[in-house]
DNA sequence: TTGACATGCAAGCTTTTACTTGCATATTAG
DNA sequence: CTAATATGCAAGTAAAAGCTTGCATGTCAA
């Protein structure tokens, strides 16, 4: 029983997956060989990465001839904040993150 | 190298990590066995996935006895929220989210 | 101390995940 | 048509995750 939240979940657990979310943040409409480029795997394993991103689709496509142009969809990342991220939030804590990241430089590996 | 983050992402991508996390966000300090009786798992099993939450400091405990008390941290995810998912946060997305929500049902698998 | 209770440790098994290699299909340009 | 380009599919391998079993350690109560 796997549901959507769960894929979801699943999805963001890979570093090299939520680059490819970053990247397609940072320039959407990239095709296949494109996000590979940014990356340190095959174009192969960014298409097997890609599809785990669609399957909990956190990622839609256009096809464009031979081409399949990749786009970020941010809805259930939202949902994953507003349906489950939000029960465990507490006022205070927002002030002390953003305090902690300057700290630490906003980075994500 | 699996930073902090990448700790906290691959914890919580386990439903049965995050019912753990739910358990503890409704009756804190709870022991093993207390946490073992909520679930379908051994309490070895559970034992692993406490020590998984541990390691991503999703979880504290407290030794009293013979005893264990687990805590949630709240703090790892409001991390999550604030230095990755605000990222990908569209402005009219909240309230569409929340309409979502009332018409789905608001539960977690 | 002794027995019951609560947790810890570690080996072994099964399933899933991540990645690679090799070939197939589809599209565009000349 | 033909060659180059862009992606798709599938089998195989290696590592990691999840779970179980069995025994060990530590604590409390009588």
């Amino acid at each position: 029983m796997t549901d959507d939240m769960d894929l979801v979940f699943k999805a963001l657990a890979d570093a090299g997956r939520r680059r490819l979310l970053d990247s397609l943040h940072a320039t959407p409409g990239q095709t296949l060989g494109a996000l590979t480029e940014g990356q340190q795997m095959t174009r192969q394993a960014v298409s097997q990465h890609l599809a785990v991103l669609e399957a909990a689709n956190l990622v839609t496509t256009v096809r464009r001839g031979r081409e399949k142009l990749h786009y970020l969809n941010p809805v259930p990342i939202h949902a994953v904040q507003a349906r489950w991220i939000a029960k465990f939030e507490r006022p205070r804590l927002d002030a002390l993150a953003a305090l902690k990241i300057k700290l630490e430089g906003d980075d994500d590996g």
